[in-house]
RNA sequence: GCCGAUGUGGCGAAAUGGCAGACGCAACGGACUUAAAAUCCGUUGGGCCGUAACAGGCCCGUGCCGGUUCGAGUCCGGCCAUCGGCACCA
């Protein structure tokens, strides 16, 4: 296999055209106000998600959505679109981490080593990046800005009034560390063991670690938490103007969980203190027999008597002993404890015992529930093992029986909203909760605070110290400061003790004699958080972004000359012919990055952070548009073979330099696309890669004959004559099908019509070297390197301008040569194909219909039944009905 | 349990409500060759009828059941299966 011969010599020419992009700069777009910039042209932002640059080297999951953006990106250039097309790494993160823990070699060394062996290999698959925007998360040129944008949501806070963010400056309260959008708190947190960090309620999956899949447990620790939650409204409302998958949308919406209802205060038996419970069913509430507090709720000391103090405890320390995963096992039984104190009812004015139970979590709304047994699984589950009283306050609408019912219905036994809808009963209880004081409306959501600090060495250090003794008062350094740079360490591993390994760097955590630095660094989504920023002005010493840049390629909303020239940059000429085709559905922006293509496991973590980040960049006033993805795309993950998700246990894991050595860089896009739909889940099939190779093959040998001396030498089939009538329509129909294809990201069904165009041309003696022009200027963006010698190798020949083939304006098609003088009709009866029909094209309903009649099959088929109807449908098709 | 996606030949897949299976893989047959590889040409959803052989014809077929329609892979309702996400969120 290995010693067979190539299909075609890529071998001989795909890294010399890699070569000869690099040195010509060709895919370098400068920024406005730089040399060589274009003002007239429209911009494209394409991006892809940057990729963590493991040891391991690329796998083939990576360049599908890679390869997807890159023919765009190309096609776009060919449509007369400025276009931004960037790669980086981002580097920080766990893996380099334990490598220098195990190795003891620095995480920046093996970081440069894998940059350097992701960064070769995309380059072998010919992509066209604009290599000088290449940025690094780890390097201090870039995390300065990192650490830049922490203290700008350092020092601001959320104003409810305005709706954002806003300097802490106009914070007109007492405390305004209360209220900045980065703030310290004591809190229970994911604290992994093994890994020796804690971890974001995200990093968690299923009480065990996402990274490694170590056990996690709850311990409360000093961290730094980002106000995530004060944007939950707004990161909902606003998904609603993005270009994004309805699913992703809905993933969003979910984790960030709003919810509506009514926080209500029960007035405790004998104490002057109340304990508030959150519900969104208020109007439950004459159904509720009892309260139940989570057992880490501040008022739990208070409340509970003398004689049950020896159960509650040891029940407290009983769950705290609890994983994450234990706990939420819904499988087990419910637990909970007595208080031995008692609220009152608000409605009824009833006593109902508090109990405790871990079934109600601190972290959500009020971390207490009023108990509604009749009308909650959970509480009827809780009140069944406790024995306690069941009241049925919905009467529901169908038959179901009323204990258990938790859907609407009508509201009973409850004096003030009787006979109400659930809906209705909702908003007067709540109304009358308000009136007396017992309560108001409330809006809660599942989504937390951010956990932003994490006890590792290899992330960016906060640019924040700790003033008046340790752990006292912290003060964020000023931006000229930056970078906080990480000290060299000898040791890396963690301290166990939940100190992270820089509070080892004696000499650098001392910031000066009353002050010392913090030792936290920031989680691997800080640098993601705003990387494509960054991408539109990656050399900017002075701002994180410069105003122009950023305001040019994240502006959207086109003005009037960027629509005429998308419209007006189809028209060019095609063939023997121009004509200007349908507009193009990539959508316009409207601000952000255009098209981001990348997996759907980022779908609530990067894609909400940086949401998160953007947006207070916006309020801020550093960036433009409030949104930073316009339109996202997910591509679907590349199963091995044998239909199994890829890895190394399953040994299935395919390696695209293997493919690419034999059978080109070339070969691997096109199978890549050629597979099945982008966002679909789809198995690799090397007997696949080998069709696509036999299909670019064929592209070569329709232009290159191989000489006796084994040279290979352009065709002398291949002549400057007209295309024959059925040669252009075929040209033109790959014109059209190839450009909406390309349009609506369907890569395998363009390259479907390519192979259809090749085959046409097989065995044809002389061969237009126009027709041939254009198939390799439209399979280009999917095999740049073949396109780029076979251009060259034909222009040597028949000279055109510009001599680089990725220098050419994009065709578009004639309609009219696609319509032929007559076409086939397809003549059924009830619905069933009887029969064909030639007939010009657009003949009249009258002519078809009478033709379709005429045919002898239809004729013998109809004598002696009633027609009921004839359908016709013009050019397509004549449907006689009958009894 | 809840939410979402998907379900079409031996396989990857195509199909603005209008000829189901384009294109590719695999398989089979042929040409070229001493032979093979490569290449080129052809056949290829299932069943039945038909013919000496072609030609030709009929029926069934897009997970299952029903509906809308002249006509459904496509639209609607209900199931089933696989995959993904969430999961005591009050």
């Amino acid at each position: 296999m290995s010693e067979r011969r190539k299909a075609y010599p890529f071998d001989r020419f795909e890294s010399k055209w890699q070569r000869l992009w690099d040195e010509r700069q060709l895919f370098h777009v400068p920024n406005p106000g730089e040399a060589g910039f274009d003002s007239t042209k429209p911009k494209f932002y394409i991006l892809d998600m940057f990729p963590y640059p493991s040891g391991a080297g690329l796998h083939v999951g990576h360049p599908e959505g890679y390869t997807a953006t890159d023919i765009i990106a190309r096609y776009k250039r060919m449509r007369g679109f400025n276009v931004l097309h960037p790669m980086g790494w981002d580097a920080f993160g766990l893996p380099a981490e334990q490598y220098a823990i195990k190795t003891g070699q620095h995480p920046a060394i093996t970081t440069r080593e894998n940059v350097a062996k992701f960064k070769s290999q995309l380059k072998r698959i010919g992509f066209s990046y604009d290599w000088t925007r290449e940025v690094n998360t780890t390097d201090p040129r870039y995390y300065k800005w990192t650490q830049w944008i922490f203290l700008q949501i350092y020092n601001s806070w959320f104003n409810p009034e305005t709706n954002k963010a806003e300097p802490i400056s106009s914070y007109r309260g007492a405390d305004p560390d209360s209220v900045r959008l980065a703030y310290v708190a004591e809190v229970p947190v994911n604290w992994c063991p093994e890994l020796g960090t804690v971890l974001a309620n995200e990093e968690v999956i299923d009480g065990r670690s996402e990274i490694g899949g170590h056990p996690v447990v709850k311990r409360p620790m000093r961290q730094w938490m980002l106000r995530i939650t004060a944007y939950a409204e707004r990161l909902i409302n606003e998904l609603e103007g993005l270009d994004w998958p309805q699913g992703i949308k809905l993933l969003q919406r979910n984790w960030i969980g709003r919810s509506e209802g009514a926080e209500i205060n029960f007035q405790i038996d004998n104490h002057d203190a109340h304990i508030t419970a959150f519900t969104t069913r208020p109007d439950t509430l004459y159904g509720g027999t009892f309260l139940v507090v989570a057992p880490e709720h501040s008022l739990v000391d208070l409340i509970v008597t003398e004689e049950q103090w020896p159960a509650v405890r040891e029940y407290r320390e009983r769950t705290a002993c609890k994983s994450d995963l234990e706990r939420a096992d819904l499988s087990k039984e419910k637990t909970g404890v007595f208080s031995g104190a008692y609220a009152i009812n608000p409605a009824n004015n009833e006593k109902i015992p508090i109990w405790i139970a871990d079934y109600v979590l601190l972290g959500y709304g009020t971390g207490a529930i009023g108990g509604v047994p009749a009308h909650d699984e959970r509480d009827l589950e809780f009140a069944r093992k406790f024995d306690l009283p069941l009241a049925v306050v919905v009467q529901p609408t169908g038959n179901e029986p009323a204990i258990g019912f938790t859907g609407d219905g009508i509201a009973m036994n409850s004096p003030i909203i009787n006979g109400l809808t659930s809906a209705e009963a909702r908003k007067k209880i709540t109304a009358w909760l308000e009136e007396h004081g017992h309560g108001k409306r409330a809006i809660n959501y599942k989504l937390r605070d951010w956990l932003f600090s994490r006890q590792r060495y290899w992330g960016e250090p906060f640019p924040v110290v700790w003033e008046d003794g340790q752990y006292r008062k912290h003060r964020a350094l000023n931006e000229n400061e930056l970078p906080v740079v990480p000290p060299e360490l000898e040791d890396y591993k963690p301290t166990g003790t939940g100190e992270p390994p820089l509070g080892k760097a004696k000499d650098w955590i001392r910031y000066s004699d009353k002050a010392t630095r913090e030792t936290n660094v920031m989680p691997q989504w800080a640098g993601s958080c705003w990387y494509y920023i960054r991408f539109c002005d990656p050399q900017n010493d002075r701002r994180f972004v410069g105003e122009e840049p950023e305001r040019y390629w994240m502006g959207g909303e086109n003005n009037e000359t960027r629509m005429m020239n998308d419209e007006g940059m189809t028209k060019h000429e095609a063939g023997n012919s121009s004509f200007v085709i349908g507009h193009s559905s990539l959508p316009r922006a409207r601000g952000g990055v255009d098209l981001y293509v990348g997996g759907t496991e980022h779908a609530v973590l990067h894609l909400l952070y940086a949401r998160f980040w953007h947006k207070v960049l916006f309020d801020l006033g550093h960036l433009s548009k409030p949104e930073p993805f316009q339109r996202l795309v997910n591509q679907g993950i590349i199963l091995g073979e044998d239909n199994q998700k890829m890895s190394k246990s399953r040994g299935n894991i395919v390696n695209p330099d293997e493919v690419i050595d034999e059978y080109s860089a070339d070969a691997f896009r096109c199978y890549e696309m050629f597979m099945g739909p982008l966002e679909q889940m789809k198995p690799w099939s090397m007997r696949g890669v080998e069709g696509v190779s036999r299909f670019l093959a064929r592209v070569w040998r329709l232009m290159m004959d191989e000489n006796q001396a084994g040279e290979w030498e352009l065709s002398p089939r291949i002549q400057d004559i007209a295309s024959d009538k059925s040669q252009l329509k075929l040209v033109h129909a790959t014109i059209k099908k190839v450009t909406e294809d390309i349009e609506s990201l369907s890569f395998n069904t363009a390259i479907s019509q390519m192979m259809v165009f090749v085959n046409g041309f097989t065995n044809v003696e002389r061969i237009p070297v126009t027709a041939m022009r254009m198939l390799l200027v439209l399979l280009n963006p999917f095999a740049p390197h073949l396109t780029s010698e076979l251009w060259e190798k034909v222009g040597a020949k028949f000279r055109v301008e510009p001599a680089e083939i990725t220098q050419q304006p994009w065709p578009s098609h004639d309609e009219a040569l696609l319509v032929e003088a007559e076409v086939e009709i397809v003549v059924q009866i009830n619905g069933k194909l009887r029969a064909r029909l030639k007939v010009a094209t657009d003949a009249s309903e009258e002519t078809l219909k009478a033709a379709a009649l005429a045919l002898p099959k239809i004729a013998e088929a109809i004598t002696g039944k009633e027609i009921r109807k004839v359908v016709i449908v013009p050019n397509k098709l004549v449907n006689v009905v009958t009894n």
